[in-house]
DNA sequence: AGAAAAAAGTTGCAAATGCAACATTGATTT
DNA sequence: AAATCAATGTTGCATTTGCAACTTTTTTCT
């Protein structure tokens, strides 16, 4: 599957052509958005990092997920049904593009060009989204914390097609991605560097085995 | 969000235009597909119950994602990163329709309707797939085998519109699903109903709290 | 209907994980 | 440059979970 989709361009496109989309620009830490408060909508992260996070009622922090330059986001992918507070934060500066869905398949699909654009790639966007979701289940459904550390770890050597390979995550923020306790992942991670599977130099990991 | 995608009309209509789309018929227990073997495909369960369910070295099974009537899954939602094997197992009698994911925006889409058609539903398709997703992270990032249950009882309850509902699964199969020991969760199940938090009466389930 | 297989239910024990409370290092702010 | 805050790293202990080995009940097959 070869995604072609040209974020860049579409939104050259969209400046001049769309009064519909807002285009807004978040400090680190702001909150970009709440689940719960909106509803019906889209956000693409034209750059920047930002987590969708949750917090349960016993104040675990979960990140739910991790987005990145040109990733997607919203309402629209989240059928709620906790009372739980889920929010996208900002981990630094970012620049996001909001609008709701619905508009995408009624009224600007004749209309506006971005959106007739937005409405054809659509699939691409939301099908490489798909893809990261079910990675994640995988990562998640991994019955100890040595293999989601273990399964974690293969897939971004996988995708920098390296052995060695830094983390996007600081140790605490992949623990509540893994959804484990934090000081149990640092001894296993102590265990996996003393029984020679992994090496660490600050935030890079080096894989040892296969 | 609405979605008014009618796939039995859409089924009528490749029926008599669409030749590159293949209808196969499973019996309870077969393989409807590998997702090591195959690439690029794109199946729509038109009528029985599914599990896409993944074996780890350990013997492991868990069941990766369940799926019933409408349901789309194949080989284009999943970027492979590990070496386990993952199965779509017919639970009961299957009717599927097979096709290769790249014809929707290439050939297609200028040739024939039933092609043309999915293309415009696809993100509705896949966009309800990601909210599945969606909520399946959910459960599984609860820290407890009790959260997991009590989650997967909230939303079972949420949907059913009901404090009462059947669950679609075996327990055994359950266990695979919240990926969590089976006995670990009879035990939990069983203080659940001691505590006044449920009461199970065969494959019903009636929550008692809130 | 009877046999066989699968699912449900139970339990003791070992191992993994979570929790709490720290010390240490590194980064950010004033 | 010192102070403050966040992240990393460590440990003992309690709790939860997984594992293994069963029995009982329910379903499926011939």
């Amino acid at each position: 599957m070869d995604i072609n989709f040209n974020i860049e361009e579409l939104i050259k496109k969209f400046e001049n052509s769309c009064h519909r989309v807002q285009k807004k620009i978040f400090a680190k830490n702001e909150v970009i958005t709440s689940y719960i408060k909106k509803r019906n909508q889209f956000c693409i992260l034209i750059n920047g990092n930002a987590d969708l996070v949750r917090y349960d009622l016993n104040g675990n922090r979960t990140i739910v997920e991790h987005f990145s330059t040109n990733d997607v986001f919203g309402e629209v992918f989240y059928t709620i049904t906790t009372n739980n507070e889920l929010l996208v934060e900002a981990r630094e500066k970012c620049e996001v593009l909001f609008y709701c869905y619905n508009d995408i398949h009624t009224k600007c699909r004749t209309t506006c060009k971005f959106h007739q654009e937005l409405a054809e790639d659509l699939p691409e966007l939301i099908l490489s989204k798909v893809t990261d979701l079910n990675m994640r289940i995988e990562l998640l459904t991994k019955r100890s914390t040595r293999d989601k550390l273990i399964g974690y770890f293969t897939m971004l050597s996988t995708r920098s097609l390296s052995k060695t390979f830094s983390l996007p995550f600081s140790l605490t923020d992949l623990a509540d991605y893994l959804s484990v306790d934090r000081s149990a992942m640092m001894r296993e991670l102590k265990l996996l560097k003393e029984e020679g599977f992994i090496e660490k130099n600050g935030n890079k990991i080096t894989l040892l085995y296969k």
